[in-house]
DNA sequence: AATTCTGATATAGAAAAGCTATATGAGAAA
DNA sequence: TTTCTCATATAGCTTTTCTATATCAGAATT
C-alpha cells in the first residue's frame, strides 16, 4: 500500500465526496469545511494522481471517463473506513469493564459475581485483571479498584475501604494459642510483594520489636493464603484477601487485633467525567457487598 | 460518511499499517515516515476513537480484542483506496490521447485514421474533439493540435503548418470564371467564427478593397464547406479544411491564389517534458500526412 | 547482577497540509 | 443586461504531521 504515500488521504476523500455528491458545495457540507478548501484539495489530488478526475461544468462537477472507475473504488474504500469508525464509536452500554488486581478478583470478587448478575441482569461485567494502575481516560476500562495510598494524580481515586491487617491461621493452630505473644512461636508465611510488614501489626499488638520465624516466602498473596489454609503457618492478611476463608471456617483470626496499614482500597475513575449509571450502580453494589464482608470483623 | 470527520485519515492509516505489520518500525518503513511519527499518530487516533486498539508489548504492538474487527475493516478500506490509486497511476501506454478541433477531425484527420492504424498498430488513438486549448500538463491529453498564433505561454507550441486561405467552389461554378475578379460576382459563404476575413485574400489577389455579396453565414466552418460543396456559393477555405474535397473533385480552387493568414497549425504539448515515443511517432506521422496533403497545392 | 538490545513514548520545534475569508471568473437563467 | 450559481485563486492563519532527540521498559545476553 506504499502507493498511498504519493497522494494525500484528505484529497482522496475530497475526490470521493465530490464524485458522490456532484458539487463542491455538497461535498464541503459533508466534510465540514469550506468550498474553497474542497476545491483546493480536489485540484491538488488530481495533480498528485496526474489525472483529470472531474470535468468542470456550470452545473457542477462531472466525473470524466477516466475518473469514474477511480471514484467507484474510492467510494468503496471510504465506505469501509466509515464502517470501521462507526464500529469503534459504537458503545455497547451493557458492558461494564472493570480493572482489578488478580488477588482481589480471585479472593473476593469472583465469589460474588452471581449476586451482581442477580442485582443487575442488564449489566455484563468484563473483568481486566492486572496489578497495573489504569487510567480509564486512556483505555476502555470503565472503573478500576486498586489498593494503595490513593495518591495518583492522573486519575480520580475514591476511598472504598481502609486496609487493615491481622494474623490468620488454621483453627487447629489457633487452639494452641493463649495470648498474642504465642503467635511468635508459629512459622510465618511472608508475601514478598506486600507493601507493609509484620512490624505494623506488632505495634498494634503491643509487641513492638518482636519478630516471627520466617518459613515461607511467596511473591503472590494468593499463594500465601493457600499455604496458610494448608496449615503451613500464620500469615498477615487483610479483609478482602481472607474474608471468604474466614467465613468458610478454613481460617481464623485469633485475638481479633487489627492494624491499619495506611493503605486503602480505592475506586479509580477518570477525572472530570460524569459517571454513567452502570458505573454508579457497580460502585453502590460493591459498597453493599463490602459492608457484608466487614460484618465478619465487628 | 460524516463520522470520518472526527478522526484523522492519516491516523487511521497508521493504525491499519501497525495492525497489519505488527510494529511501529515496520509501519514507519511502509508509510515513509519516522517511528515517532507513527507512534504519535496511533496514540492520537486511539484517543480520537476513544478506543484502545493496541496492547503495547516488549515484542511490539498487539491488537486488542476490541481493536481486531476495527483493523480488519480499516485494512479492507485502505486496500480499496490503494487499488484506486493504482488504477489512476497505471498508464496505458498503448493509448494516445489527442485533442483537436472538431472541424480538423472531421475534415482532415478522420479520413486518415486507417493509415495511422496501419503504420502504428501498437498505438490506440483516443480523440478528444474540442475547440478549447488544452494544457497536457493539467489533463490526461498527450498532445493537441490547434490553429492560432501559437503564442500560448502555458504550453509548448510547435509549428506544424502555416495556414493559407483560398477561394473554393464547385467545378461547374469555376467554369464560368475567366479571371480572379470574376469571383466577386459569386455569392459568398461566410464562416462567422473565422479568425480572418476575405480582405486577407483580396490583398494577395490584387483586389484590395473589393468585396463579395454575402449569401450565407454559418457559425461552423464544416457547415460552410458543406454549403460550398452543395453549390451555394464560394468560400474562403484553408488547406486542412478543403484538402479532402479538392482531392475528391467535389471542389476546385480557381486560379490558385493563396494568402497567408498569419495563423498556423501547431502541436501543443507540455513544457519541459520529454516526449514519449508514441507522441514522437504521432507527430512524425502527422507531418508525413500533411506533406501528402500539401502536394495538392504545389 | 550488569549491560546491551529492541521497541515504544514524550517533547520541542520545524515543515507541510489544511483551512478560512475574500475576490474573481465563467456560464446559465431571468 | 443583470443576477445567480458554481468553481478557482490567493494570502495568510491554524492545525496536523513530521523530525530529531531523549527517555523508558522489558527481554536477551554476558
Amino acid at each position: 500500500m506504499r502507493n498511498l504515500n504519493s497522494v494525500h488521504l484528505n484529497g482522496l476523500r475530497a475526490l470521493e465526496a465530490v464524485g458522490r455528491l456532484g458539487s463542491l458545495q455538497a461535498a464541503a457540507e459533508e466534510l465540514g469545511v469550506s468550498i474553497g478548501a474542497v476545491s483546493q484539495q480536489v485540484i491538488k489530488a488530481e495533480a498528485q494522481l496526474d489525472r483529470t478526475i472531474f470535468e468542470r461544468t456550470p452545473k457542477g462537477m462531472l466525473a470524466t471517463e477516466a475518473g469514474a472507475p477511480l471514484l467507484a473504488a474510492l467510494n468503496e474504500g471510504f465506505a469501509h473506513l466509515s464502517r470501521a469508525v462507526a464500529l469503534a464509536q459504537r458503545r455497547d452500554d451493557s458492558i461494564l469493564t472493570i480493572s482489578v488486581a488478580p488477588v482481589f478478583a480471585a479472593r473476593w470478587l469472583v465469589y460474588r459475581l452471581d449476586r451482581f448478575a442477580e442485582h443487575h441482569p442488564d449489566i455484563n461485567l468484563r473483568m481486566d485483571a492486572t496489578m497495573k494502575l489504569v487510567d480509564p481516560a486512556l483505555c476502555d476500562v470503565d472503573i478500576g479498584i486498586r489498593v494503595g495510598d490513593g495518591r495518583w494524580p492522573d486519575v480520580k481515586a475514591e476511598l472504598l475501604l481502609e486496609q487493615e491487617v491481622f494474623p490468620v491461621c488454621t483453627p487447629s493452630m489457633a487452639e494452641r494459642l493463649r495470648e498474642p505473644a504465642d503467635l511468635l512461636a508459629l512459622p510465618a508465611i511472608i508475601d514478598g510483594r506486600a507493601m507493609f510488614g509484620w512490624d505494623v501489626w506488632m505495634r498494634a499488638a503491643g509487641l513492638e520489636g518482636a519478630a516471627l520465624e520466617t518459613r515461607h516466602v511467596f511473591n503472590d498473596a494468593s499463594l500465601c493464603l493457600d499455604a496458610a489454609i494448608a496449615g503451613q503457618g500464620v500469615m498477615l492478611a487483610w479483609q478482602t484477601l481472607a474474608g471468604y476463608a474466614l467465613q468458610q471456617g478454613q481460617l481464623v483470626a485469633p485475638f481479633g487485633i487489627r492494624a491499619r496499614t495506611g493503605f486503602g482500597h480505592y475506586f479509580v475513575t477518570a477525572h472530570g467525567v460524569r459517571e454513567p449509571k452502570k458505573v454508579r450502580d457497580f460502585k453502590a453494589w460493591i459498597r453493599a457487598e463490602m459492608a457484608e464482608t466487614l460484618k465478619l470483623f465487628i
